[in-house]
DNA sequence: TGACAAAGTGAGTCTCGACTCATAATTTAC
DNA sequence: GTAAATTATGAGTCGAGACTCACTTTGTCA
């Protein structure tokens, strides 16, 4: 037997509704909220998600997906990524707390893949210095992120520290780091 | 009449061990467990900063005092304070969750006028680009931070990122950030 | 040393949020 | 249309943590 319309409706109504929610007040939001906010009781919420961190997880999923299909895509750049990236979580639309190792793992790593292969093309390109690799990348963009999430970057703000970042990736050397002890 | 000898030493010692506790188990940490640490009763916390957001008001103002005058040295430089600020968040030796707008004001436009001097110390030297502006620079040292401290950065990470980053903020031009819409 | 005010104490209150479960309402299968 | 199973409901439980306060202890000053 499949699962029962309501059901699905309202498994896609609070995955939806929670990724607003959280993303607008902070993943310390209540369940209540969600519950309220979907029109649906808080033992529905529970009944889909029987913990708050599984719903966090589901949504992290959800969203690591979407971004791993958008950078897919053929005309993608990795200036891009950062770009869409740094431009959503300033407006709190996506990137929750990064809760360290709960379910996430895989599509993480599917998103990290995605990253590795828009460098690796850049890379060919000339367009980004063949010694940095797909760490340094990704801890970037998750700092970029945490920045423009916690600070609120105007669109000013978020293209004058992208376009600094982005420069650094493409400099040929002489890196101000050896300068000092 | 001057206050107690054991007051005093009482308020340093909460200081001193929220800031660690903080630190090390985020700003969730019960206040009881600053005050079990400490050694004293939870009544005493809450005498000296009646509020737990007084707390975290507190420890944020000395660290940013402390950070403020160690970039104010004669030979601090710019690629220091990044690597100093990014070591130390790694190490969640410092720099908690930054709370909006409460009473850090004042110390956070201190830090900042500290940054802008060593800014246009290196501009000056050639070092950093002339069409940079603090708030880049700030906002760049908040999302490393950030960064660092969720992610747990090892050394060879904080060091490659930070060569990336401060060879953007040297770069001639040729922002990538241009090549996409 | 005595007296008093400042500081310390910690059990207790209060609020809030995660999670449960007995019961009611729906949906689906036939 | 009806039975059976699935799902929804929301008041209630439970625990945690911020904060209070009546009372005790301690430091200071004369």
């Amino acid at each position: 037997m499949s699962p029962r319309a309501d059901a699905v409706r309202n498994r896609a109504k609070i995955l939806e509704v929670a990724a607003r929610v959280f993303a607008e007040r902070g993943a310390a939001a209540s369940t209540e909220q969600v519950a309220a906010e979907a029109g649906v009781a808080i033992g529905t919420v529970f009944r889909h998600f029987p913990t708050k961190a599984d719903l966090l997880a589901a949504i992290m999923k959800d969203t690591l997906a979407a971004l791993a299909t958008r950078a897919a895509a053929p005309q993608a750049t990795l200036a891009g990524v950062f770009t869409d990236l740094v431009a959503s979580a300033a407006d709190r639309r996506s990137v929750i707390d990064l809760l360290p190792g709960l379910e996430v793992a895989e599509a993480l790593a599917q998103f990290r893949a995605v990253v590795a292969d828009l460098l690796t093309r850049a890379q060919a390109a000339g367009e980004v210095r063949a010694s940095i690799g797909v760490d340094e990348v990704m801890a970037l963009l998750v700092a970029l992120c945490q920045g423009a999430l916690r600070g609120g970057w105007s669109p000013t703000l978020q293209r004058d520290t992208l376009a600094i970042v982005l420069d650094g990736l493409s400099y040929p050397g002489r890196s101000m780091a050896e300068a000092e002890g």
